[in-house]
Formats: C-alpha cells, structure tokens, sequence
DNA sequence: CGATATTGTCATAAAAATGTAATGCTTTAT
DNA sequence: ATAAAGCATTACATTTTTATGACAATATCG
C-alpha cells in the first residue's frame, strides 16, 4: 500500500536523507521546512504518517503536534517525532504530545523505517483502507459499505448490501479489525467513538444491539457476541459448545 | 484482563498521555499529582501496577516506592519508575526500593506498554495476557475463551469450547497461572476476587466446585485438586498416591 | 426550513451469575 | 469407634449484568 508520509524538518540535509530512504522503502514522501509549510500541504493531501522535528523555525514539534491532534480530519495521523539528543531537561520530558513514537537524532534508515513500519502496523488494522472480508461479511472502508455473502446457495448470488450508520460501521469495522478479541465497553468507547468523549458505558450495549439487529436482519446472528462481564467481540467461531 | 495502573506524575502533560496510551490498551487508568494523593486512591482502590515518577512535589518517587513496599497491603505491587536521570547511582537505588524496572525520559509509548507487559508477565502472570497451555487445557484472555483438547484420539479434531462464567473464568486463569501451587482460600479470594471482599471463605468451594464441574464435562477431572487442611492447586499431575 | 437519520439515555424486562446456608460425605484425631 | 474437622454438593434468594424498546435531542440532507 502507498503511504504517505510527511516530513517536517527544516534541516535540508536531514530532509533530504529522511527522503531519500523513505522513497526507497516504496512510500510517498512530502517535506516541509516548517510548520507553516507543512500546515498547507497537509490542507492539500491527508498522509498517512507525520515525521516530525522537535526544533521548528516557526513553532515547536511540541506545539505543532497539538494543533494536529486538536483538528479533527489529523487527529488520528500518527505522529513520529524526531528530537535531538536525550535531553535531561523535564520540560522536553517524555512522551511528546500525543506522538506515538520518537527517535533520537542520529539514527539510522533502518532504525526510522523499523519505526515507522511498526507504528503503521499498530495504528493501521483499524483505520486501513484495507477491506476485510470475514464470516461472510465484507466491509469496505473506502466506499463505507458492507456485503453479505450468503453461503448454501452455491450460484454466486450477488452479495446483498447491508447499510449501517455510521457509528455502526464504525463499530462493525473495529471489531471486524480485532476479530476474536474480547473488547470492554471503556475500550470501545475510546476507540470507537474518540478519546474525549464522556459517554455511558451502557450506551455501547444499545449500539451493539444496532448492529445486531441489522446483522440478524441479514442472516448473521452470531457474530457479534457477548462476553459477560467483560465486554463485546466479533467471532466466526460459534460461542455455545455442549460437549458430550 | 484489567489491569488497574496507578500513575504518579505531578507534570499534568505527561500523566496525561500516559493514561491515554494505557487506556488504548487496554487498562484502567488511575492518576495522582503527589504522593499524597497517591496514597489515598490506594486507600480506595489498590492498583495492581504503579507507575511512579522519580521526582514528586511532596517527596521522592523513591521515598515512595519504600513506603508501599513497607506497608502489608501494598508491598507486592509491581513498580515501575519514570526518571529522566541516567545515572547509574539512581537505577540502583531505585532497584533497591522496591522498583521492578524503571523506564528513563523520554519514552515511547511502545517501549512504555512493553516495559509493562514484562513486568505483569513476570509479576502477575494472571494479568497478563498471555495464552496458557496446560494439561490439554488451552486458556486465551484475550479472546476470553478456553479450549479443551482432548488426548487419545490421533485425529486433528477441533479443540472443544468450554464456556466458563466471569468468575470460574478468573479462578481457572488465576490457578493455571500459578500452576502447582498450592492457594488458601483467603489467597484466592484477594487475587481472584479482588482487594477489599468479605466474603466467606467457604465460597470459594463452591465455585471451585463450579469449575470442576465444567471441566468433568469435557474429560478433565483431576486438574483441579484439593489440598486437605489448605485450599486448591491446579496440577497436570495426578494426586493419588500410592498405597503402603 | 422541513424531513429524515442518527445518537445518547432511560426504564424495564430478561438472563446469568453469585454468595450463603443446609446437608451429606471423608478424613483425621481421640 | 466416635466425634470433630474439613470438604463436596445442592438448592435458592439476591444481586449483577445485559437486552430491548421508546424517546428526546441533534445532526444531516435535500
């Protein structure tokens, strides 16, 4: 898949290494000198990925990484940020404002590409584009759709079109993303609907039951289970076995 | 499972990414700005994990990690330091207090949720997510699920699901976490029930009795066993003895 | 602006899980 | 052998958790 990952960094000869080895590990590349600079790119094309210095000209990474989490079309782009040097000073202390990871200058090609591959591997199974196909359901993220293919009929019937709200898909889509794994209301929540939110926890069971219904209406009952006392999960496999 | 973590940081930005990082994976978060604080949400609630930050408003991290480990109820609580010194004199120090690792500023989230993953894996196997194979009992937390399979017939048949309820699920996990071993009722009710419980001890027989009963269903009638005059062990050795 | 969809919360029903007490069985001690 | 102690088993009332439908508030779309 085609990333694309944004570069801010106003040393050109950095820059132009991060580039360089970026493109050659097969991503699309945008640089930007600053933080104004990268503002308007990003107005332009959404990347995938920000690689983002601590040191700007115009601002801090610091203060321009808020600005991303705080708008609502970037505030899911992951964020690697580049500093200088381990610095003993509490101020620059940890964990940079909401990036999901960072590396000490210098560092090698291999160690950024390490980084960001693993950091798109986390960040991706949820909001990929990629279209998941399981149980006889398939969810595209791109046209925002969701086909039931219905087993028995051996004619290739033409998969008939679920529609979902958007909360629904949104749910159907991360529990599709994490199949087989139980996830607890508070989870759900802070994943599915946002970090921020302040919502019921019960509120999760009325969307469940949604989605639910929707499903039933389909043919597909089983799928989104429940987990007492813990939480929801979506499972091909079936959920009751007596056992002689 | 659901781990509680208590953090101790006073710098509001770094607590506060922090337990935003905790929360997407999974944990319940808890945040106090001094030890002070930390104390009384201890008082309420006793964390199973405290991520505690070297330099405090109203004493030292240090100073606090000895306390908790003085202290009956709070002195096996895994620690994990926050510092932002690299000295060699700090680390040791800290490890004698009591800390089970400690993780130097800045840091990622990744390294932050794996340095914690080691510690529960190590600390409280129980918590962690870790599948357990035993005793052709295979147990998945983070699926919530547990498989039966069964012996003596050669052919590949599918594991079996055996459906536990919230509790006998936590028992059955605790105990084969802590495989052989041999816990007293009030042991279980601490780490299995949780913290503040009165509850009979008597109880715990009848979900013992609850668990055996599911696994006899599916074969599996000696993993469980009774130690007379101190309470139960899960064993894939079988405890009849000889006769003189 | 009106019509329709979507969303979060509540109330209530339904289901499942839980703790306790009562009773019977086994082992250990006297 | 008999009593005492420890454990197993069952039944049951209570509590906890989840399902479900209705409703008002918002948001969206034409």
């Amino acid at each position: 898949m085609a990333v694309t990952i944004l570069v801010v960094e106003d040393e050109p000869a950095i820059q132009e290494l991060i580039a360089i080895n970026l493109k050659r590990a097969g991503h699309m590349v945008l640089c930007a000198d600053s933080a104004e600079q990268a503002k308007l790119m990003i107005n332009n094309v959404l990347p995938d990925l920000v690689l983002l210095d601590w040191m700007l000209p115009d601002t801090t990474g610091l203060e321009f990484a808020r600005r991303l989490r705080r708008e609502e079309r970037t505030k899911t782009i992951p964020i690697i940020m580049l500093t200088a040097r381990v610095q003993e000073n509490d101020k620059i202390s940890g964990l940079e404002a909401g990036a999901d990871d960072y590396i000490t200058k210098p560092f090698s090609p291999r160690e950024l590409i390490a980084r960001i591959k693993a950091v798109l591997r986390r960040r991706l199974p949820e909001m990929s584009d990629e279209i998941i196909e399981l149980g006889g359901l398939k969810l595209d993220p791109t046209t925002h759709r969701v086909h039931v293919h219905v087993y028995g009929s051996n004619e290739p019937s033409k998969p008939a079109e679920v529609s979902l709200g958007p909360t629904e898909f949104r749910l159907l889509h991360f529990l599709m993303a994490y199949k087989e794994r139980v996830h607890t209301r508070a989870q759900l929540l802070d994943r599915v609907w946002g970090d921020h939110v302040f919502i019921e926890d019960r509120t999760v069971d009325v969307h469940i039951r949604r989605l639910r219904k929707i499903l039933e209406a389909v043919g597909k009952e089983n799928l989104v289970q429940t987990v007492r006392g813990t939480g929801y999960r979506f499972s091909t496999e079936c959920n009751e076995e007596s056992i002689g």
